[in-house]
DNA sequence: TTTTTAATTGTGTACCATTATCAATAAAGT
DNA sequence: ACTTTATTGATAATGGTACACAATTAAAAA
């Protein structure tokens, strides 16, 4: 949960006997320029690089979020149904959490930094090294208590 | 996050015009009756009632879990990678949540209570109504810390 | 700087968990 | 019992993600 330069992305993968290629540097950037609180999905992705002229293919895109994400550069969030989501892995003042509404997957983020002490404190008792830490709430939000839609 | 029985599931669905039918009666009783922190995926759950020659469709088994999970008898856990599991969603004293490694997928569970007590306070500060609440640490193992791995 | 090595990319394809479709069935209320 | 309509099961369709492999290219060695 460090903040990552492309020299630190840099010396991190080549510490791995693995590159810095240019569609990694890209990605990168992109998220840590995303205002705070968006995030991407592959798809996402994808289309925002081809809208700035630039181009990576799905494929690439899929296999950097993963090594990103393994990495604690970036975390994994799963919201809404049937895709993933990411966002920049920040340490704790932006640190947030995601209340969800599993009807219309409105979704509201909160902070609280006691549950990130707690998943360190825990990940350190087992002995595990810490990558990300999220609450995730799932609920209904007033609006659909209100509709009673079927489910 | 109350226990329900057959006749409180009844209730519950035909409240909402739906129906109590042998199938979803099925699945409450193998969740119920599974050990503590177990939890199944579809294909488990589908291969375990085939083991003890009941059958249920897949297409019902994963429209089943769902709809219990949206109804808060189920938990819907995103543990290992590709494919959902899913465990009875039980009060305070059983409520646990999941420390994962993200190279080789050991989880391991932990119990915290004022985790729940600030996910039920942020669900009603919002006015969502809390169905669950599971905080996700994702880190390595020390075995894999270990072990170099590629990612 | 050139050469060498092997990690990475892009294209296309494959996989597989989950959802949709729809006729047949069966709960629930009358 | 009868009617209504939610639910089921079989099958097909969807779609996010992973895989295979030849062509590139970053990084280290010469």
């Amino acid at each position: 949960m460090t903040a990552y330069t492309t020299t630190s992305l840099k010396a991190e993968l080549n510490e791995r006997g693995w590159r810095l290629t240019p569609q990694r540097e890209t990605i990168l950037q992109i998220f840590q320029n995303l205002p705070k609180g968006n995030h991407l999905s592959a798809e996402d992705l994808y289309h925002l690089l081809e809208s700035q002229g630039e181009t990576i293919s799905l494929s690439t895109i899929y296999r950097t979020l993963k090594l990103m994400a393994r990495m604690g550069i970036l975390r994994e969030l799963e919201l809404a149904e049937g895709h993933k989501h990411y966002e920049i892995n920040q340490p704790s003042p932006y640190h947030h959490h995601h209340l969800i509404c599993v009807r219309c997957n409105k979704t509201i983020e909160f902070k609280n930094d006691s549950i990130l002490r707690m998943g360190t404190k825990t990940a350190k008792k087992e002995g595990y090294h810490l990558l990300d830490c999220q609450l995730i709430i799932h609920a209904v939000c007033p609006a659909c208590q209100r509709a009673l839609l079927p489910i």
